[in-house]
DNA sequence: CTTGGAATGTCAACAAGGCTGACATAATGT
DNA sequence: ACATTATGTCAGCCTTGTTGACATTCCAAG
């Protein structure tokens, strides 16, 4: 680890106890007051409700929820992944999108198909009024990322991908790492 | 608006069609493809789970979910605010906040007020448990944040303020604008 | 002053979508 | 033959969102 680190803490005039930290890599200097931390978070908590919205809008006139959205996304992103896959992708329990996984096959929109190799494996690929409907979606996600990325220009997108792949947890670093290499 | 924008639409080996922006600022060249969006996309949505995984795991020990700690945390940035700002700021029905808020009250994390001007509003403030456990999980979620900053760079944590602002709705991004404002 | 809205907050009932646990079925591997 | 794995299903629970009905309080028009 080359960076050298020191850590101080002094009082404010807020509530309690503030730590800043000073830290040098190179000639840059980064100081983290919390102030500045908190507002990170609540500028995250607030963003992922505009990230979410324009597909909750959509989704909420044909009685679906968010996690079909998801569901939908990640069967787009590696046709023919098993049920295994997105389980583990997603971080939720078999039982929980077995539910969501029925509807969206009752409505045509996904298609199971028994593995060659595996025959216990199901995998999962979208119609073509799911692959509708995952357009629908992603076009109205992807134009207000797009709209984010224009409007905060190319460096802060590097600075935005770097602070967010920094803030995930480790198996799913290895998740997104792994999706990204598959689509190259 | 400043900016010159040439938007060119081709072909991939994919599955559809992509448009990629190609957009001058200055000198700076932008360009995005679907592809790129896509991975922002995968970003935020694996970033929001590490971001929220550490109070999770707090709070599950205490039966209590993300809705309370939303409302403390914004509780404690604007101690004495009504039920109806608190509605505001965190895009839910009263009701379902009321349920959230009665057992924080129950459990004395948080103390109601009637108000003296307008004795319709209630002003909530946290007890000093409530701050407690304010401190607890917001300790928890800053050091995430503070480890993603120190591993992404000073650089990169303008331009990830910049995108995530940039996401949010005018409304949201109005409440957050006045959240730092009032803390200064 | 009275009275009818409007604003604010509370209670009740319900739905979506998480969770656990138990169990069935089919295919695989040893 | 037997244990393991992948998947599906049922029942039941919790959190957290929703709507509807209602109580309280304020304010302004008559």
């Amino acid at each position: 680890m080359s960076l050298k680190k020191c850590v101080c803490v002094f009082h404010r005039a807020w509530d309690r106890m503030d730590a800043t930290m000073v830290e040098t890599t190179g000639e840059k200097l980064l100081y983290l007051t919390d102030e500045q931390l908190r507002q990170g978070i609540e500028a995250m908590f607030f963003a992922y409700r505009g990230f979410t919205a324009d597909p909750d809008r959509i989704l909420q006139d044909l009685a679906y929820g968010r996690a079909h959205h998801r569901a939908i996304h990640f069967i787009n992103a590696q046709p023919g992944t098993t049920v295994n896959n997105l389980l583990n992708i997603l971080g939720v329990t078999k039982q929980s999108l077995n539910r969501v996984l029925r509807t969206l096959v009752e409505d045509g929109l996904v298609e199971q198909q028994v593995g060659r190799k595996d025959r216990r494996e199901r995998h999962l690929f979208l119609t073509e009024d799911g692959r509708a409907l995952e357009a629908r979606l992603s076009d109205a996600q992807r134009a207000r990322m797009r709209d984010a990325y224009r409007h905060a220009g190319s460096d802060a997108v590097v600075g935005f991908r770097r602070v967010l792949e920094a803030m995930m947890d480790p198996e799913m670093r290895r998740a997104y790492t792994s999706l990204r290499e598959g689509k190259e």
